[in-house]
DNA sequence: CAGTGAGCGAGCTTCCGCTTGACTT
């Protein structure tokens, strides 16, 4: 409808986003057709043997659904046009686009390539007169990213359906950022709670002065910080106790403090950088308490308003135009000395080939608040604006007192060394538009004459705790994965929905990340291993090869062959290393943890991470499958096993919670009748069972015997069952529930029943459907 | 401390990194 080309053919601009489209066109003018790839629109197969490994790494790229949609749009686009320019994202995955855009368009008018980072009308023209070619490392860089990841993943998750349990994953990302959540969760089981003093004392003047005790004799007073998570205290420092703290405070009281020392210092603090995806996510977190996925999709609205820039970046670098954007908003507001003599610039962490983009702010700085926007919208862009524009701004500065206080105490005698310190603001700087609850309003001090000889009107005794390291939060573990390099800035959210489906949960309300059992099992697995695999600087080191690649001294073959059949001096090869631990791994061997001992028969208590099931088990229990007889974690102790939930955490379990979960049930407990007959629940060395009438039926492993109700299990009761007989062949036509869940059966002949058919509604039509069906049925895409 | 039900079929799961849709009210 739109083409208007008819009398001469233009250029065609492929750029990655539709929401780049329209501003591009727009700078272009008429001369020039704009269109979106939407990312990555072809990719290899998500299936096993996508990459030849004996034939030097090779594999297809193969069109998505979707991409091939978009692939047919652009070639009518470039059957038109006089040339092909690629302008994708001036990073490794867009040379890549670029590449395969030429694969899939196979173009006979010129091409060439373009890179802006900034979509001004100066950039995208200069990108214009600044034609380049696709370059073939930065492609083989690309394409070696996509490969390793791809044979990281599909050789390792399968050893983990054999030695730990089915439907599990592991991959360079997700994998060390499982095993951050769970060495956090052991810390947190390991700490040991300390308690110590501090002591404060309020001189006797009109001024509010507290000062604290930081020395008895020369010997440091212990704070948070010299503890450790054993509870050991660095020396030379040491813990104030109670009552020493009590008699001592007392003494102090009794005492005058002369003035020591009073020290002046400037106080001065940068403004903190533009957001990048990972600080804004941290940001919209502990301001809104929302978490990633959601916050990411705010941003992604916001920047399809059009009233941000894009929202998945990892450079908190500034275009020119917006820093000068960003100085003018605060010399109005503020006044001329508000903003530096130069503009502030900010550089990405790591220059590579991987930032492509500027950093997140708004699209229009002189906009402030932009209309129609919901609450949350509101709230983000507002901090978007503010961050943006503090950045640019002065130091906050002014001046920090701090005065060394000298007593000597009697009963007991005591040399004490106490400090008070306090800030004055002179120049609040960028803090008049952004701070965060750190940097609180700081308390002035003033100066001190040395020799001066106060009292004490006051003195407290401050007695504190220490706090276990706290668990991450979505925001946090996206920073401490940012912190490694591990991870991109448009995966982050999804990285946290994918530990969500089998390996951490968060109790109701909160965002604290607690890793399940069988995420814990999944660690200790790949820990003992694969140790090489989840190190933290795995992915940092995959990068820098990457580089070398780009610069042309390594190759695709190289690397990949090196990490997956060849190894190098440290590292067998990925192969060699799976099948050592395929033949020496026996998951029987391997506890997942050592609960302790059971107190009367010596037997030990250890957790097991449950084996093969059928179904996908969902942590909150919203779609367990009533076929489902095993898989749930349980403990094991002598003979005797039983479940528990994937959503126990590591510091329930303890011997007396084992043994109250072994000792409860033996009995059996009626919970009703069915079809005359009585049903009663129990459970055995296999696990939770009912008894109807002699007949005995296996229930879900997680079933908990001392509440389930008839209603909960008569589904099951219901198998096997006779649904008649096939008037053809004149078999008689079961279904039936056995290892893998619920089929039909028939002679002999026997097909699964659907995950998503309800079984107790299979009629002999619906069976005799599925046996009808070809035995091996074909898994779509 | 320990004799606690019964057991028929074997296909599939998985990676990371780019992008936006589209069910309805």
């Amino acid at each position: 409808m739109n083409k208007r080309n008819t009398s001469s053919s233009r250029p065609l601009v492929i750029v990655e986003s539709p929401n780049k489209v329209s501003t591009i066109s727009k700078i272009l003018g008429d001369g020039f057709t704009v269109k979106a790839s939407y990312g990555h629109f072809a990719d290899i197969p998500a299936k096993r043997g996508s990459i030849d490994t004996a034939k030097n790494f090779t594999a297809t790229y193969v069109l998505s659904k979707k991409g091939q949609e978009i692939i047919d749009m652009l070639r009518d686009e470039l059957a038109t046009a006089s040339e092909l320019i690629l302008a994708t994202d001036g990073d490794r995955e867009g040379e890549m686009i670029a590449f395969l855009l030429v694969e899939f368009l196979q173009p006979t008018v010129p091409v060439s390539r373009i890179v802006f980072n900034s979509i001004t009308r100066i950039e995208v023209l200069a990108a214009l007169d600044d034609r380049k070619q696709i370059r073939p490392t930065l492609v083989e860089a690309a394409r070696t990213r996509r490969y390793l990841d791809y044979l990281y993943g599909f050789s390792v998750s399968p050893v983990l359906w054999s030695k730990v349990r089915g439907n599990l994953g592991a991959g360079r990302v997700q994998s060390p950022a499982l095993r951050m959540v769970v060495e956090r969760e052991k810390e947190r089981l390991a700490f040991v709670e300390t308690t110590y003093c501090g002591i404060e004392a309020t001189l006797a003047i009109d001024a509010q002065v507290v000062a604290t005790l930081r020395t008895i004799d020369t010997v440091p007073v212990a704070k948070s910080d010299d503890i450790d998570d054993a509870g050991s205290v660095a020396p030379p420092a040491q813990l104030l106790l109670l009552p020493d703290a009590q008699q001592l405070a007392a003494a102090l009281q009794e005492t005058s403090l002369t003035v020591a020392n009073s020290k002046t210092e400037a106080y001065s603090r940068k403004p903190r950088r533009p957001y990048t995806t990972s600080d804004l996510l941290q940001d919209i977190y502990s301001r809104l308490k929302i978490g990633a996925s959601l916050a990411q999709v705010v941003m992604n609205q916001l920047h399809e308003k059009g009233l941000i820039s894009y929202p998945r970046t990892d450079s908190p670098a500034l275009s020119g135009v917006a820093m000068a954007a960003a100085r003018q908003q605060a010399i109005e507001m503020f006044g001329a000395t508000c903003v530096p003599d130069k503009p502030r610039l900010y550089f990405p962490k790591r220059k590579s080939a991987q930032e492509a983009h500027e950093a997140i702010r708004p699209s229009n700085l002189s906009l402030r608040h932009p209309k129609g926007l919901s609450a949350q919208q509101a709230a983000v862009y507002d901090m978007v604006w503010r961050r943006t524009v503090a950045s640019q701004m002065v130091n906050t500065t002014g001046t920090t007192v701090t005065v060394t206080l000298h007593a000597n105490t009697t009963h007991p005698e005591h040399w004490c060394v106490l400090t008070a310190s306090g800030t004055t603001i002179v120049e609040p700087g960028h803090r008049r538009l952004y701070s965060t609850p750190e940097d609180e309003e700081p308390t002035p001090l003033a100066e001190f004459t040395v020799g001066d000889v106060y009292a004490v009107s006051a003195v407290e005794v401050k007695e504190h705790v220490t706090r276990p390291p706290a668990r991450y939060t979505e925001a946090s573990l996206i920073r401490a994965l940012e912190a490694q390099e591990i991870g991109r800035p448009s995966t982050y959210a999804p990285i946290i929905q994918s530990l969500r489906d089998e390996y951490v949960w968060s109790k109701r309300g909160d965002q604290a990340l607690i890793p399940t059992l069988t995420g814990v099992a999944v660690q200790q697995f790949l820990a003992e291993c694969f140790p090489s695999l989840i190190d933290y600087t795995f992915t940092r080191e995959m990068e820098e090869e990457l580089d070398s690649i780009v610069e042309g001294t390594a190759t695709l073959v190289d690397m990949l062959s090196k990490f997956y059949s060849r190894g190098d001096g440290h590292w067998p090869g990925l192969v060699s290393v799976i099948d050592d631990v395929e033949k020496s791994y026996k998951p029987a061997d391997h506890d997942v943890l050592v609960i302790g001992v059971h107190p009367e028969t010596g037997d030990p208590i250890v957790l097991k991470p449950g084996r093969s099931f059928a179904g996908k088990k969902s942590v909150r229990g919203t779609r367990s499958r009533p076929s489902r007889t095993s898989g749930s974690p349980y403990i094991k102790c002598g003979s005797r096993n039983v479940a528990v939930p994937d959503n126990t955490e590591l510091s329930q379990l303890t011997v007396e919670f084992a043994l109250t979960l072994l000792n409860t049930p033996t009995e059996a407990r009626i919970v009703g009748e069915h079809n005359g007959e009585e049903v009663s629940v129990k459970v055995g060395p296999y696990g939770p069972y009912a008894t109807v009438g002699s007949r005995s039926v296996s229930l879900p492993a997680d079933t908990d015997i001392a509440t389930v109700s008839l209603a909960d299990i008569q589904p099951l009761l219901t198998f096997p069952r006779s649904l008649g007989v096939d008037p053809v062949s004149g078999d008689e036509v079961f279904v039936k529930r056995g290892r893998y869940g619920i089929y039909v059966e028939r002679a002999g002949d026997t097909r699964p029943v659907p995950a998503e058919t309800d079984p107790t509604t299979v009629t002999l039509e619906v069976a005799l459907e599925l046996l009808a069906r070809p035995k091996k049925a074909r898994g779509k895409r």
